[in-house]
RNA sequence: GGGGGUUUAGCUCAGCUGGUUCAGAGCAUCUGCCUUACAAGCAGAGGGUCGGCGGUUCGAACCCGUCAACCCCCA
């Protein structure tokens, strides 16, 4: 049957895919193996697949593949997130374009509309990831607002209140007048940007003409001023403390007051103080007893407090505010300058730090065994650097602002019953909270006197159970399940979600079950383009992956994606490492069609066979151990470069060649059985990373039985490497390069056989031989005891080699070719002696290396004294 | 402003406790080959003051100091 000559991954891709479903490969279920567990980092279900993902989940599916090879019992669950912000700001936007207002509707129109666009779109990104051959266990794919899912959110809410983590205060947050919500200290992006500073003098209460002139960048935020500050160890203002100024404009007075916070150099040394609108002069503010004057609506325009600017944008009021402060003379001087302005990581909008009511959970003793168990490695971060960040973000933890004013996501169980702040109950039905209710009010509550809480739960607050309950671990404790799969093993994601994520997995895990919810986290880069930009819809610079896969085939592009990737480091990804990846593919192939076009026929086997047999056996051996040490290491690039190099160079490039029957020559059964065998072995360690083409041709090697396919085929066991085939080998392959070498500098065709002379003892080994005969293409290969006149010649291991000159010679070229190696060798030899007549170099280096140069000399004299005599005889 | 990291070939990166060929790999480049598995290929070659300077040592890509550039996190 005639093979295709270029590897066609599309067919097989679809065609094994099915076959691994069918048989239920992927699907896990608690036995007495050990397990295996990944979760996936659940994407949001408004997403679509992108090169991050790409990269995760290529990762993720080379571990839990190779897992399942070495016996384990390997689960890895898919899942999606519901992603508050930005799955209700795509269905707002989406209910906008069909002419529907978001206000129109009722919380529950609303959230059917939300859960239509989910069921719609949600899953996409998971059936892309099939294309890519992730081998997760479809059986288990979970949600975040799935009903037992959302159950234990509310649970832990309710469990952690009742603990007194969780609390319910005004405070300062970080509010995104947008999407009209409180975002978390993680969702606020710091960008610089080109700003003015304006420097806006304040009158002094009792003095004549005197004014006090301070820098701000927010001269909108002027009418919410309570104070002035000072740094009490700033001489210019010393005789200011105590005194009062009035506000410009509205002519509010306010004091002057002294402390150490303020920056002496930064703008005149004066600070503004605005408790209501910045985060550090809240702080202030609440040290030193000062009123807070809101000035802001939560859609950013002002408020009443904004005198005649009330009703008008912030930026808006900015612009006016400068042209009155001018007009009226309070404006000394602006300056450009370029600060941090925080953006909101979903909405883009600037975020306005705002006094607000919302639920924290305090974190500070949460934190501690979460940080304590990275810290003594419990559980290992790779590579193991982000072990700093992470240290200083936990221990400099704040509380966790956890309510959004959205709806999209798990309502907050708290249940009010007046409109007293403290009148309320936590409780997870309307029904207890009624009970919890009147007990608290001390009379019967009604139900129409109940108002649960308007606000959902921060997603984090769902997936930082992502490990424990999508084995129902909470809602259904010590089951089964959760008793086998948890701790999971590994955890693949990067380090931008490191605080998001993965602390508040740890800290969860430690908090609910005791114990740790993976024991590696493996953190990936992020993927850039050739300019060094991340990619990114927006830009556009990002391929799409399903087009990469279609153009190169899925094991291309998980190779493509892994060959220069290691951990921690960015990804700079360009669609020729795909290209690479399906030479790759495509190389496996054809090394399969020249094995499976050999005919057998009972003929003795070669010696050349005999020995790249042995030799491989001992190399495969020797590069497994270091591919089983790689993985072990999550040094995952370093595994597929090492596994390339065997397939290529060693088993294509070497082994293929010594053992090739000449063209139309049959082949002895027993190198050809040991060929497949090798062929096999070689398709095991490469399914993890080119699952695809190693199941295709793990069939096509033989008829396999029922069960028996790659996927779940046993990784090759680690057999004792002998080394003496392998010095041998390397000794063949020098002499076999310095003919290709001389075939090369003189021109001389392939197809021409040479002869061959070697000056040595007769005792020396002549094992190899056959191989150096086969593949320099030789007619002759003999011992002589004199030097061959008029031939090209090379020296290995101190040994004499020597190829006939044909009938054009270049006895110039020789001898300079060979004048260069004298001068080399000499130089070497003057750097080695210079260390033996060093006298402290004699003391102080171990003998080891002092025998290791007396060797080095030796041999450098040697071979001097061959090229001089070898130049003289020229 | 505080903390962390990086700097080795044109590109992406290895180089474990300083000591055998330690200056490496893949890709890219160049040269020669359409050799009968593969031109998506074969066989070769070139390319680096290991960021700069100083120090420790018999010996430094590796240890110390310093300067510079870039990146990340936090404020």
């Amino acid at each position: 049957m005639e093979i295709a000559k270029n590897y066609e991954p599309l067919l097989a891709q679809e065609k094994w895919y099915q076959h691994w479903i069918d048989k239920g490969y992927f699907h896990s279920t608690p036995d007495h193996r050990e397990p295996y567990t990944v979760v996936i980092p659940p994407p949001n279900v408004t997403g679509v697949l992108h090169m991050g993902h790409m990269l995760n989940n290529t990762i993720q599916d080379v571990l839990v593949r190779r897992a399942r090879m070495l016996g384990k019992n390997a689960c890895w669950v898919p899942g999606t997130d519901h992603a508050s912000i930005a799955t209700e700001a795509k269905v707002v936007q989406k209910l906008k374009a069909e002419g529907i207002s978001k206000s129109d509707l009722t919380r529950e129109e609303f959230l059917a509309h939300a859960f239509e666009w989910k069921e719609k779109h949600g899953g996409i990104i998971l059936e892309q990831l099939k294309r890519l051959g992730a081998s997760c266990d479809w059986e288990r794919t979970h949600f975040t607002m799935d009903p037992e899912y959302s159950q234990s959110v509310i649970q832990v809410f309710i469990d952690l209140y009742q603990k007194g983590k969780i609390y319910r205060g005004i405070r300062m947050v970080n509010w995104d007048p947008e999407a009209l919500t409180a975002l978390s200290d993680e969702e606020v992006n710091y960008k610089e940007v080109n700003s003015k500073l304006f420097y806006v003098r304040y009158k002094i209460v009792g003095e004549q003409d005197q004014f006090l002139t301070i820098a701000t960048t927010r001269p909108e935020t002027i009418l919410g001023d309570t104070a002035i500050c000072v740094h009490p160890e700033d001489e210019r203002y010393q005789k200011l403390i105590g005194k009062t100024v009035l506000v410009p404009i509205i002519n509010r007075e306010i004091p002057v007051i002294a402390d150490e916070y303020v920056d002496k150099e930064f703008g005149t040394g004066c600070l503004k103080v605005t408790p209501a609108h910045d985060t550090n002069d809240y702080e202030l503010g609440q040290k030193h007893n000062l009123p807070s004057i809101d000035l802001f609506n939560d859609n950013g325009t002002l408020n009443e407090n904004g005198a005649h600017y009330a009703g008008k944008d912030r930026f808006e009021v900015r612009r006016e505010i400068e042209k009155e402060l001018h007009d009226k003379g309070y404006l000394v001087k602006t300056e450009d300058i370029i600060n941090k302005v925080g953006f909101s990581e979903r909405t883009n909008a600037v975020i306005e730090p705002k006094l607000s009511l919302q639920w924290f959970v305090s974190m500070k003793e949460l934190a501690q065994p979460a940080l304590d168990n990275v810290m003594n490695g419990n559980i290992q971060f790779h590579p193991e650097k982000f072990k700093n960040t992470y240290r200083h973000w936990m221990e400099n933890v704040k509380d966790w602002c956890i309510s959004r004013q959205l709806w999209w996501g798990h309502r907050i169980p708290a249940w009010y019953f007046s409109n007293l702040p403290a009148d309320f109950v936590v409780a997870s039905t309307q029904e207890e909270a009624l009970k919890l209710a009147s007990e608290k009010a001390g009379r019967p509550i009604s139900a129409s006197e109940l108002r649960q809480d308007e606000d959902v739960l921060d997603t984090w607050f769902s997936s930082w159970l992502w490990p424990i309950s999508v084995f129902n671990g909470l809602t259904q404790p010590n089951n089964p399940e959760i008793s086998y799969y948890y701790p999971t093993n590994d955890l693949v994601t990067a380090p931008e979600i490191m605080f998001f994520w993965v602390a508040r997995m740890i800290i969860a895990g430690y908090e609910y079950l005791g114990d740790l919810p993976f024991k590696n986290v493996y953190y990936t880069g992020i993927v850039r383009d050739k300019l060094g930009r991340k990619m990114s819809k927006s830009l556009g610079n990002s391929p799409d992956p399903i087009e990469l896969i279609e153009k190169y085939g899925a094991d291309g592009v998980r190779v493509g994606i892994l060959i220069s990737s290691p951990a921690g480091n960015d990804l700079p990804f360009d669609s020729s490492q795909c290209e690479q990846g399906r030479n790759f593919t495509n190389k496996i192939w054809n090394a399969y069609r020249l094995v499976s076009s050999w005919e057998v026929r009972v003929i003795e086997q070669p010696s050349s066979s005999k020995i790249a047999i042995e030799w491989f056996e001992n190399r495969f051996n020797q590069v497994l151990t270091e591919i089983n040490d790689q993985f072990d290491k999550f040094r995952i690039s370093e595994a597929l470069m090492a596994t390339y190099k065997l397939v290529w160079d060693d088993f294509c490039s070497w082994y293929l060649e010594m053992i090739k029957p000449g063209y139309e020559q049959p082949i002895d059964q027993i190198t050809l059985d040991k060929t497949l065998g090798f062929f096999e072995q070689l398709l095991k360690i490469l399914h993890p990373f080119t699952p695809f083409v190693a199941e295709e041709l793990y069939h096509a090697l033989k008829p396999r039985e029922t069960h028996d396919d790659i996927v779940i085929a046993a990784w090759p066991e680690v057999k004792q490497v002998d080394e003496a085939p392998l010095k041998r080998f390397v000794y063949n392959e020098k002499v076999i390069a310095n003919i290709r070498n001389i075939r090369k500098q003189n021109n001389i065709a392939n197809k021409v056989k040479l002869e061959l002379y070697i000056k040595t003892a007769a005792s020396h080994a002549t094992e190899s031989d056959s191989v150096i005969v086969k593949m320099g293409n030789l007619s002759v290969l003999s011992y002589v005891q004199e030097k061959v006149a008029q031939a090209n010649s090379f020296i290995v291991d101190g040994i004499e080699f020597f190829v006939p000159f044909g009938e054009a010679i270049d006895v110039e070229a020789e001898k300079q070719k060979i004048q260069e190696e004298l001068n080399y060798t000499k130089g070497f030899l003057k750097s080695v002696q210079a260390k033996l007549t060093n006298e402290k170099f004699m003391a102080g280096a171990p003998e080891q290396v002092v025998t290791n140069e007396r060797n080095k000399e030796a041999d450098a004299l040697h071979k001097i004294a061959l090229l001089e005599a070898k130049l003289s005889e020229l």
